[in-house]
RNA sequence: GCGAAAGUGGCGGAACUGGUAUACGCGCUAGACUUAGGAUCUAGUCCCGAGCGAUCGGGUUGGGGGUUCGAGUCCCCCCUUUCGCACCA
């Protein structure tokens, strides 16, 4: 024989949830406030296949035990729909991005369906429909009023393959996030959002999410990168300007022998405008600057410098110093300019040794407290300096430190600084598919913001893809050529469009208005139901997405529209599910372009989808990263054909038997367990749990040691319990059980505590900390009663072999364990 | 280099606050039903030793040390792996 009906089963329930529209939330009449449940937003390029499974099954297992637990839960789905993947299907095969975008929703959601994952799709959004993007627009003129956001021309990361510019959060390692290809750099007009002006408060907002992992948080700080301490200026020894560093040690001033600036820094041209091979540095400058970032940056580039031969003052010193330029100062960091100091920076003394550059000692190894008015020898010397690494943990003291900025401070040499590593998010994309940037530009009046009741600036359907270099958009003269809305003389559009990480950083308040055409969102509807309770997503947007999105939240936060700056309470990100794949030889993250993805139609035709959730679920704990497994997944099937066959016996169980208690504490031990699990996101041993407890119900119906009343009471909870996991085959089974109402509306059954404790149970005996025993004993008896218990076991007594009691530790409910002695070391 | 997490059978992994290590599943072995099975069911399955046997003894959570009656769990040192950041001054 084969499995259960799963083809016949499955379809039903989904058409009757479909019909009941199981997960439906009137947010007008709701009452209290509900759970708010929310998946990151599917981009809408890629075929699912069981690996993203992973993150859907889990919401929706997650959500439909909410719902039994008695929470209220909203628990929508939206389509994060704009980006390259659908312009560069255009390309490739001619479809138009819209129709292919379309399209692809339409069949996963038919997978959706299959998958049986029940989602609200009443408040469904699409983010490259106008009824959407037309929001984007308001808010980006919002920002431009008060100048959150600014165009501004720049040094940007170009895709040379996705033929657009890149946000830093995009670049990785050098490579852009999407297609790998090394990054170059362009000099060109962009529109950022102001990030940074939010550094600080995005920073501290992290210590307040504990909901949040420690991991996600740490990479946030990370990419934040604040870092503390002074600037301090080296006037030009030819008079006129100075050249400002930023230090995190100023303390180690003194030390400072040779300053060195970016060939990028904006003084290099007139540092050298006298050199005598002031040809040959400016050629290495611009070789400097075509070096792409992954080589400049990489770990084993060499450092490479010219002296500009100009000098500059160190104040503290008093000494003149020369500037250098080298490839590994970078120009956008701090204030592209740095104070060497070879005797407590690696790099510097690497430079320096290099160069033949003079090292000078600040501290003594001994000496931790330094003031800068009493510097003098030999704590200021010629150090004799092997390898900066001797000097590790010499960290100044912070008062040290202070100092050293005070004194500064005082003289006008230089002032306390704090600086960033982020910066402000480019968001302009010289790409059709995504939202126009909504100005004009008009010659007489400039940079002219559309009107908001001119809004949405559609995107036209009607372009040319070509695939080559220029924005298709560009291209479409009625979309360019227009009128400026301040004069009404000729202008043109502006035909950079918005990253789609914009979509995605406000999308989740939009589900809460979802069809309001009058505004962004209600702020009293919002206020009810958000912050999002439960956030699952993946890893990969640690620092993209939910860096914006919280910038974003505390943008609407300053305008007034929300009350809260943190958007997400909890965040939960659930591990990717790789497989071997031939392309690489390696065990990868599943992706269709890997060619490691499994798709889910086969297996759900030969094994159903409550299989495949079951398995997803059961492959390992959920945070983890797992492989996947094509001959585990029968192990989860077979486990539902078990409980479907046992079901169909349960009928033959006797009226009464002996064992009924036993069966009876299994139940609600599998009750306590799964309930525990479920609520700590565990659901690779809750589905053990609940084998474990099939495992016990079968036993008990083929050996009738437990009454009918007993075994269908404990068939009825297994059927609840994994109704979360598997909600197709605990339907059919409930309904085949005589109830009418569906699962989703049943209580979760209650855990009865006193049903947890044994009265009689097998007590471990240990004889000093080595298990000898185990002695049945009652739960009532005193210690008195377990000691005598205890003696009175043969094996006990053989391994006392006579020796004294000295302490008899006894765990009510666990174990005792005799200790004979002491030993002590001789 | 800096920061974080983790090392448990042939494999994925269990073990709540220090208290029976190896649950559950895969795989494997034997058997049953079968024309056959990569279907299904039953039993067994951490390692070493003794015994025909039910059992008995010893060992085991990357390595070493410590705390404790008792350590996979806590502390210290070392090794390894994974992830994030990285010429960030």
């Amino acid at each position: 024989m084969s499995g259960y009906e799963h083809k016949s089963i499955e379809g039903k329930w989904q058409e009757r949830w479909e019909k009941q529209r199981s997960a439906e939330v009137d947010l007008k009449n709701a009452r209290e406030k509900y759970y708010m449940l929310m998946m990151f937003p599917y981009p809408s390029g890629d075929r699912l296949h069981v690996g993203h499974g992973r993150n859907y099954i889990l919401g929706d297992a997650l959500y439909r035990y909410l719902r039994m637990r008695g929470r209220r839960a909203l628990n929508p789905m939206g389509w994060d729909s704009f980006g390259l993947p659908a312009e560069n299907a255009a390309i490739q095969r001619g479809i138009h991005p819209r129709d292919w975008t379309l399209d692809n929703i339409r069949v996963m959601k038919k997978q959706f369906k299959r998958w049986g994952i029940l989602y609200d799709w009443s408040k469904e959004i699409t983010s490259c429909l106008p009824d959407y993007y037309k929001w984007n627009q308001w808010l980006f003129l919002r920002m431009l009023q008060s100048g959150l956001a600014y165009k501004r021309r720049a040094p940007v990361n170009w895709c040379p393959s996705c033929l657009t510019v890149l946000a830093n959060e995009q670049v990785i390692e050098g490579a852009c996030e999407r297609c790998g290809t090394a990054v170059e750099q362009r000099e060109l007009e962009q529109w950022f959002l102001r990030i940074t002006g939010f550094a600080d408060r995005l920073l501290e907002g992290l210590d307040g999410l504990s909901g949040w992992p420690e991991k996600v948080k740490s990479m946030q700080r990370n990419w934040i990168g604040r870092s503390v301490g002074a600037e301090i200026d080296f006037p030009l020894a030819q008079g006129g300007e100075s050249i400002t560093v930023f230090t995190t040690r100023p303390d180690t001033v003194h030390g400072a022998t040779f300053l060195v600036l970016a060939p990028e820094h904006p003084l290099v041209a007139k540092l050298i405008a006298d050199h005598p091979q002031r040809a040959e540095i400016a050629a290495w400058i611009e070789k400097v600057r075509k070096t792409p970032r992954i080589e400049r940056e990489g770990e084993s580039s060499a450092k490479e410098g010219r002296f500009s031969g100009a000098m500059a003052m160190n104040h503290a010193s008093g000494e003149a110093v020369p500037i250098w330029l080298a490839n590994y100062v970078l120009p956008d960091y701090g204030s592209g300019a740095i104070m060497a100091v070879p005797a407590h920076d690696s790099r510097d003394l690497a430079f320096a040794r290099q160069e033949g550059l003079p090292v000078r000692l600040v501290y003594h190894p001994d000496d931790r407290a330094v003031d800068p008015t009493t510097l003098a020898e030999p704590v200021l010397g010629e150090g004799r300096i092997r390898n900066c690494g001797e000097f590790d943990g010499l960290l100044p003291a912070p008062e040290t430190t202070q100092r050293f900025i005070a004194w500064l401070d005082a003289n006008g040499w230089g002032r306390a600084k704090v600086t960033y590593r982020l910066r402000d998010w480019l968001i302009s994309r010289q790409r059709y598919w995504g939202t126009p940037i909504p100005v004009v530009y008009c010659e007489a009046c400039g940079v002219v913001p559309v009107p908001e009741s001119d809004l949405p600036v559609e995107l036209p359907y009607d372009v040319e893809f070509t695939g080559r270099e220029g924005n298709p958009l560009s291209r479409n003269a009625s979309f360019v050529n227009t009128t400026c809305p301040r004069c009404q003389a000729a202008a043109r559009r502006e035909t950079d469009t918005m990253d789609t990480f914009v979509d995605s950083s406000w999308y989740y308040l939009r589900y809460l208005a979802a069809r309001d055409s009058q505004r962004i969102f209600d702020p009293e509807t919002v206020s009810r139901w958000a912050p999002v309770d439960q956030y699952i997503g993946g890893i990969e947007h640690a620092i993209l997405h939910l860096l914006y999105a919280r910038f974003i939240c505390r943008v609407l936060h300053d305008m007034g529209l929300v009350s809260f700056e943190e958007p997400f309470v909890n965040l939960f990100n659930q591990g990717m599910i790789t497989n071997f794949a031939e392309k690489t030889g390696r065990v990868e993250k599943m992706s269709k372009s890997k060619g490691n993805a499994i798709s889910p139609d086969a297996l759900i035709e030969e094994m159903g989808a409550d299989t495949e959730r079951v398995y997803t679920l059961f492959l390992g704990p959920p945070e983890d990263e797992v492989e996947w497994s094509e001959e585990a997944v029968s192990g989860a099937y077979r486990f539902l054909n078990r409980i479907w066959r046992v079901a169909q016996r349960i009928a033959d169980c006797p009226p009464t038997a002996p064992s009924d208690e036993a069966l009876e504490r299994l139940r609600h031990v599998t009750i306590h367990r799964v309930t525990r699990d479920l609520d700590r996101f565990k659901f690779n041993t809750a589905v053990a749990a609940l084998m474990e407890f099939l495992n016990g119900l079968t036993r008990a119906v083929d050996d009738k040691t437990a009454s009918k009343i007993r075994c269908e009471a404990a068939l009825d909870t297994l059927v609840q319990l994994l109704h979360p996991m598997a909600p197709h085959i605990s339907e059919e089974l409930w309904e085949m059980r005589g109830h009418s109402e569906s699962l989703l509306d049943t209580d979760w059954p209650v855990v009865d505590e006193k049903r947890l404790l044994r009265e009689q149970f097998q007590l471990v005996v240990q004889v000093d900390g080595k298990l000898r025993d185990r002695v049945e004993v009652e739960s009532s008896w005193s210690e008195k009663e377990v000691r005598a218990a205890v003696l009175a076991s043969p094996k006990v007594v053989e391994h006392l072999g006579g020796r004294e009691i000295e302490k008899f530790v006894f765990i009510p409910g666990r174990l005792a364990n005799l200790v004979t002695r002491k030993e002590h070391p001789v």
